[in-house]
Parts: structure tokens; C-alpha cells; sequence
DNA sequence: TCTGCGTTCGAACGTTCGTTCTAAGTATAG
DNA sequence: CTATACTTAGAACGAACGTTCGAACGCAGA
């Protein structure tokens, strides 16, 4: 529960534009240890607090740091919410990647994205809140990376529900079955409670039958092609 | 688009621990129509910046207003967002009581669920932004009344879900199902786009058929009995 | 020992926050 | 007309905000 989330992020702070001298080949210098530490204990006050609501000195509470000394890692408050967010993101795409390669079939696909998605939760909780709830927080500049890797994310997503419809002969609107998982997978942060709901694995059974059983058109309501509403 | 969401909210402001002076049978007085034009904009500069990202002089820009002003109408902007959401819920809860009268059947009651929900969502986007983003961002005061409504949703739905799985013998665990659902529909505002998403009876028709056809088993996977997660 | 650099912090910067004070406006009742 | 309540706003309150500054520390290499 404990275990650092940011073991040896690279943050090529910019001090008057110069990247961090090259300490050859380190790969986790004390500095960026530290700053790691820094990101975990902030992920947490944001999950807690919000973004706006968490002060640099809630963080500097929390990291029982000054408030100098959190300066010398990170140049802002938004620098690191987006260096949260980025490597949260980025963690999760390429463990979903690296799982898909092992696996051929939509619907299994499919399972995999929703397990993959749910155990890094599990694993994660506040890391995942940060980066669903606080989607709107940084400001232009900052938020155009994040957006790439959400489109990216919701590309794939929307890549394996187009191979289920082909494969399948099925009639649904991929982007409202891509959405209504995301909301399902992403909304958990409101309610999950590991003693009532089970692990990961559980959930994403379920979650996945859910999805795949209501796509696949289990029977009883017909419906209709949605062709007017792709755009 | 511009129609007044907040028509006669009874605001019982209290000014030294007094009630409102009884200003006998006024239903709408002239205080009442102005605060509930303040609650319409407070919503939107909500919705846009979220409550704490928002300050009281975006409020006082947004509604032409002083901030003396907006204090002689509300005397928080805590209260501001404990109105918004109370009265947005209110409404929600209400809507869905009626329409629940007329209908008979687990399966179209929850259909009625979904697209009551949609479509009140499509008619106060920004109402339901705030009641679902900023679900935390009141104190244990003011949240006590919010989460007692939102427990009676909570507790319709998982009723419905309950009567469906009685009456056709089904086997999957309600409080998942629920959460799932709710994830569905809540997480609309973070996509929703009108123009090409269709209206909310297209998209309550997919979203119900999801979620029921998930539930009622279509075929495929096998699912266990989750009676170890119910607690 | 001295120099230089990464690290740390107390103290303060200027700004903005939610809120309040005081007094002036306006409408209506007598 | 005065009297009274309701409505409005300018100016300011103390507190908290994100951020910066300058001066110290500890420790390597000369």
C-alpha cells in the first residue's frame, strides 16, 4: 500500500531553460527519488482535497517538506498535478498494451482493456482519482499531452469495439458503448469499497459481462441501427 | 436554453437566527426570483470552474451584481452550491416519483430510470455537472441532507434491480449493477455532445439496453453466483 | 582549507480569497 | 411629507493563496 508509484519519474525540471545536467547513466539519482516522493504524497492531498481545494501547503504538510523545498523539485502546483497525471496515464496504456499483445479475439480484448483498467485502480485508487476528476483542471497549455494519451486510450477502446461489431455482424453505436464503459470503469472511484466489492478481478467480470452481454444483444429489446448518430 | 431553473426555491435565509419575515401568501416574491436568478449563473460559473476554482467575484461579474449583493440573497457560497444541488436532486427524485406511478414492469421502470435521468440531464447540463462533480465538495453539514437524497436514488434504483432479478430468477449482484449504471449516466457530462450523441431518448434506449441485456444473461459467459460480495 | 553545487528552509512577496461594514439608494405604507 | 423595510454597492477586513528570495547547510573535489 506504501510502495512509491513514482519510483524514478523523469522531470526534467527547467532552470532557465537548461535541461537537468546529464548524470550519465543514473537512473534513479536521489533527485528524482525525492521528487517521486513528492508526486505519491501530492497524489494523495489532491485525491483528498481536490486540485483547487489542496493547498502547496497541505503538500508541504504532507511531505513534511518546506514550502521552498518543494519548489526545488517541481516549478508549480499544476507541473505536478500534469506529472501525476501523465505518469498515471501513461502506466496504464502501456500495461494494456503489453497485455493485449498476448491476446487475439474482440472479446477477450475487450475483458483484458476493463481488467487492466480496474487493477490498476485497485492498485492505485488515488492516482486514478486524480486524473478522472481533476480532467478540467490544467489549463491549456499543460493539457494537450494528457489529451493525447486519452485519445489514444479511448482510440484502442474504441478500436476493440469495432472489431467485436465486425467480427459479430452486431448493430450498436461504438462511441455510446467506448462512453458508457468508460463511465462504468471510471466512476468506480465513487463507490468502491474493497471489503464489500471484491478485487479487481471480480469487478471486471462483471463490468465485462455487463458490456459484452448488452452489446452482443442478449434478446428481448430489438434495436434499432444508429447510423444517423455516427458523425 | 435560457428558461430559469431555480423559478421559487424557498431560500429561509437566516439573519440573526430570524426566519424570513412572513411576507404572507407571496409564492414567488421578488427576493425569491433573484436568488434564484443567482443560483442559474452560480451553476453555470460552477459547472465551467468548479466550486472552488470559482470565486465569489466570478459569481458577482457572472450575475451583474455586487458581492455585498449576492451576501444580501445567500450567506455562503457553501449555501450557493448547497441550494444548487439540493434543488437539482429534489427535482430529479420528484420527476422520476411521478413517472414511476404509471409504470408497472421491473424492466420498464428501469428503462423509465435511465431516461428520466438522461433527459433531465440534457435539459440542466450544468445543474447535473455540479451535482455529480462536486459531490464532495460540501462540509459534513451541508452534505448530510444531499447524501440522504442521494441514498433514496440510490436505494429506487437498486429496488428495480432487485425486482427484475426476483421476477426472472437472474443471478448477478444488484449494488454492482447499480454503480455501474450510475457510472453510465452520471459520467455523460464529461462526453455529452448534442450533436452528435442524439437526443436523450436515443441514448436512454442504448444505455437501458446495455445494462439490461448485460444483466438478463444474453448467453456467452457463464456467470457465477457473487454471494460472497454481498455484505 | 577553500570553492562550488545540490539541497533545505524561514520569511516574506504581491495577490486573491470569502466575508463584512457602513451607508446610501428605492419603494411603499401611514 | 416622514417612517420603515428592503435592496444595493464601495471599501475594506483578516486570512490564505502560489510563489520567490536570500541565506544557510552538507559534502564533493582542488
Amino acid at each position: 500500500m506504501a510502495m512509491a508509484t513514482f519510483p524514478a519519474i523523469r522531470a526534467s525540471r527547467r532552470l532557465s531553460g537548461v535541461l537537468r545536467p546529464k548524470s550519465r547513466r543514473a537512473p534513479a539519482t536521489r533527485f528524482d527519488r525525492r521528487l517521486g516522493h513528492i508526486l505519491d504524497k501530492a497524489t494523495e492531498v489532491f485525491c483528498e482535497k481536490g486540485y483547487e481545494g489542496a493547498s502547496m501547503r497541505d503538500l508541504s504538510r504532507a511531505t513534511g517538506m518546506s514550502l521552498a523545498g518543494l519548489y526545488h523539485y517541481c516549478e508549480s502546483k499544476e507541473r505536478l498535478l500534469f506529472l501525476i497525471q501523465k505518469h498515471t496515464f501513461t502506466t496504464i496504456l502501456e500495461k494494456l498494451k503489453v497485455r493485449l499483445e498476448n491476446v487475439s479475439g474482440p472479446e477477450q480484448r475487450i475483458r483484458i482493456f476493463i481488467l487492466n483498467h480496474l487493477e490498476y485502480f485497485v492498485s492505485n485508487q488515488p492516482g486514478l482519482k486524480v486524473l478522472s476528476h481533476e480532467d478540467e483542471a490544467l489549463k491549456n497549455g499543460w493539457s494537450a499531452e494528457i489529451a493525447g494519451i486519452k485519445r489514444e486510450y479511448y482510440r484502442i477502446c474504441l478500436g476493440l469495439m469495432g472489431d467485436l461489431r465486425r467480427q459479430r455482424g452486431l448493430d450498436f453505436n461504438p462511441r455510446t458503448a467506448v462512453m458508457s464503459l468508460f463511465g462504468m470503469i471510471n466512476w468506480i472511484y465513487t463507490w468502491y469499497n474493497p471489503r464489500v466489492d471484491g478485487d479487481a478481478e471480480a469487478l471486471a467480470k462483471q463490468m465485462s459481462n455487463i458490456v459484452l452481454n448488452g452489446i452482443v444483444n442478449g434478446g428481448k429489446p430489438r434495436k434499432k441501427a444508429n447510423s444517423s448518430s455516427i458523425q
